[in-house]
RNA sequence: GCCGAUGUAGCUCAGUAGGUCAGAGCAGCUGAUUUGUAAUCAGCCGGUCGGCGGUUCGAAUCCGUCCAUCGGCUCCA
């Protein structure tokens, strides 16, 4: 016999060999309908693999995470071998559970999938799903492996095997289908109820562009049909919230291709919300100890090669400009910090000036691939809250904390809980990628750790994601439909202050070179804008929103107290509107709750005769009758309250 | 840049075995209505059916190409 812990700390004995779905059995038949897979001394295993000594068990279910990826992951498998019976010959790369469902890379050789195909598949999966197929584990040594696949043809598994260690290597047959694969599956297909191919793309086999494009087939899968139209009603919603729908309801912005893709054009209400931003971020920053700066949005091309910048990306950028008689050559600026490291240079520098924190709100131009550009979270011409801090070595931690504050300010303020943050460290093994001094990467590699680790933050940390020229910390929020975006940005940087031959000159009257510190909290005013319209589904805060309140005259005959209401308002800072359309008053209450305007003051005869408004508020309803006193002190406060001083 | 898809009025969309197929709703304009908490009624205006080529007696519809957009991949200073 052998012991079993299970999550409540009771033990249970069993023979030895027995299964997880066993040790479910005796629990309930109700459970043991429900288990996918079980958490064997930490490792996820297989229901039906067998434990030979005492052991923790968590038995996992599709409320767990490890469920419903071992769910997914069997899912990947039965859609491949539908794939194989409908497409014989088809090569597999591989096919793992990714967040929200599974894909499977697959070379179909000449042959291309199209959409129609997708529903054969699903068919086809549906069928064999209702198989109650079986996974079953073969464990084989690397030799065996290597000869089943060679046999196959299937060189893409004949390569990851081959970097595989010696020793034995796990293989899954369902059905006719048999797959390299370290487990675990579910105990057989017909779990698998409910089953949605989603979409179809191009994937360079193994993320490298340099080699072939595999077919990408994207599914989730479900255990009740319900689910899945659950999962697709949110989809549903989700898109709704998306930003480049909301910005083209409530004017915000546009694009238009007689300008150019990826370049947006703020429409006076958008660019009314990005000015208030802008206004709220300055402030705090003016607190902070930054400097305001302005630069041309053009800089010699030399200014580039300085920085290292144009060796790294000038040939993925927009083409030099040049003047006509002389032929110099500009580019439009991709970053500003070189702009900003000449003004740094323009006097000499002391120590007691430092820190200097530059700060500027500048547009830059990168030339984007085309397959990237996406809404205003991904253009070629966007605007950077950003700024420099040039700082002594010494100065550095607590310049990068106190950026730190600045973000959690932003975040908190516009209510941003679920963030990410992000270390990005060099690749040690691919150092000629990153320019700068060994000795320089690592301490500031361990500055940032530090300085995370002291302001306990949940950061993850990301090996290769570093910019060439220093490591960074980056703050990433997701948008409606899960795509996580990098907004706020710290680098630290000990390159360009050399490159550009920076200095101050020290207490010991010697020459030292200052560290700079690159930081967007925002990151770029356009994809911070994006985030944020999906963030509140367009119903921003009372202090940001363009319009704070509309006035709803009954009929005409009152547009005049209208007016004056307007007035009123006006003079106590409350951006209003009247709508004066010769609509009834349900109408108009429509259309400003579909513009999202905060608060809708209907006036008519009884508001005129009491000098009052009636109070509607978005998305909530009636809140009765308000003088306008009364009503302006109720905004002022809501934007007090959500608006700390930083 | 690569893979797959889409592109019809300002917006949302209908219309393709090629032939009164250029339509609807909303928006806009005009008029009537004078309205009490999520759509008043009527009339009118509006499109070289993404651009350019081709096939055909005839193309929104078929083919080619380019552009843009959408979902991914790669990239992201």
């Amino acid at each position: 016999m052998i012991r079993i812990t299970l999550p409540d700390n009771s033990v249970r004995e069993f023979p030895e060999g027995v299964t997880s779905l066993e040790i479910a059995k005796s629990i309930s038949e109700g459970l043991a309908r429900n288990v996918l897979a079980a958490k064997v001394n930490g490792e996820v295993w297989d229901a039906k693999r067998q434990i030979q000594h005492d052991s923790t068990v968590k038995l996992l279910t599709w409320n767990d995470v490890d469920g419903k990826s071992a769910f997914w992951h069997s899912s990947a498998h039965l859609m491949a071998e539908a794939i194989e019976q409908l497409f014989p010959g088809t090569k597999f790369g591989i096919g793992p559970d990714v967040e929200n469902g599974f894909y499977y890379d697959i070379d179909t050789g000449e042959r291309t999938l199209n959409e129609a195909d997708l529903l054969e598949i699903e068919k086809k999966m549906t069928e064999l799903a209702r198989q109650s197929q079986t996974f079953e584990r073969k464990d084989i040594s690397k030799d065996a492996a290597l000869a089943h696949f060679s046999e196959k043809g299937d060189e893409y598994k004949l390569e990851l095997i081959s970097e595989l260690e010696d020793g034995t290597i796990s293989l899954y047959e369902s059905g006719t289908f048999t797959d390299l694969c370290r487990g675990p599956h579910l105990p057989d297909t017909s779990f698998i109820k409910a089953i949605k191919l989603t979409s179809i793309a191009g994937a360079y086999w193994r993320g490298d562009e340099t080699r072939k494009q595999l077919t990408r087939v994207y599914g989730i899968t479900f255990p009740k049909k319900a689910e899945l139209d659950e999962y697709l009603v949110m989809l549903e919603e989700a898109k709704k919230r998306d930003h480049r729908r909301i910005g083209k309801e409530l004017e915000l912005f546009t694009f238009s291709q007689n300008v150019g893709a990826g370049l947006p054009l703020w429409l006076p209400k958008g660019a009314d919300l990005r000015e208030r931003l802008e206004t709220f971020l300055k402030k705090a920053q003016k607190r902070a100890g930054y400097e305001q700066v302005n630069t041309p949005h053009i800089g010699s091309k030399k200014l580039y090669v300085t920085s290292g910048h144009y060796e790294k990306y000038g040939q993925d950028s927009f083409r030099p400009i040049s003047t006509p008689e002389e032929g110099e050559e500009f580019l439009l600026k991709p970053m500003n910090c070189p702009h900003h490291c000449e003004i740094y240079k323009y006097k000499p520098r002391s120590y007691k000036d430092l820190p200097i924190r530059m700060a500027e709100f500048g547009t830059v131009y990168r030339y984007e691939q085309t397959g990237e550009l996406h809404g205003l979270t991904r253009v070629r011409s966007f605007t950077q809250d950003d700024a420099h801090i040039f700082c002594t070595p010494d100065q550095v931690k607590a310049e990068f904390e106190g950026v730190i504050d600045i973000v959690m300010y932003i975040f908190k303020t516009l209510d941003f809980k679920d963030f990410t943050t992000q270390i990005s460290l060099r690749d040690p093994g691919n150092k000629q990628k990153y320019i700068g001094s060994e000795e320089n990467w690592i301490k500031s590699e361990q500055a940032i750790i530090e300085v995370a680790k002291k302001r306990g933050l949940n950061f993850q940390i990301e090996v290769g994601e570093a910019a060439f020229y220093g490591p960074k910390m980056d703050f990433m929020v997701r948008d409606a439909i899960g795509r996580k975006w990098q907004l706020g940005t710290i680098q630290i940087d000990y390159n360009l202050p050399e490159r550009f031959e920076l200095e101050y000159v020290g207490s010991d009257n010697q020459k030292h070179r200052p560290v700079m510190i690159h930081r967007a909290p925002f990151g770029s005013m356009e994809r911070f804008v994006a985030v944020l319209i999906e963030h509140c589904a367009g119903k921003f805060p009372l202090w940001l929103t363009p319009d704070q309140c509309i006035i709803l005259p009954i009929s005409d005959k009152y547009n005049e107290y209208a007016k004056k209401v307007f007035e009123l308002l006006k003079n106590s800072d409350i951006r209003s509107l009247i709508d004066e359309r010769a609509e009834k008053v349900g109408r108009k209450i429509r259309d400003a709750e579909l513009k999202r305007i905060p608060y809708m003051l209907i006036v008519g005869e009884k508001e005129e005769m009491e000098q009052t408004v009636s109070v509607r508020r978005q998305s909530e309803g009636d809140l009765g009758s308000f003088s306008i006193a009364d009503f302006s002190e109720r905004v002022h406060e809501e934007v007090r309250k959500s608006i700390e001083e930083f």
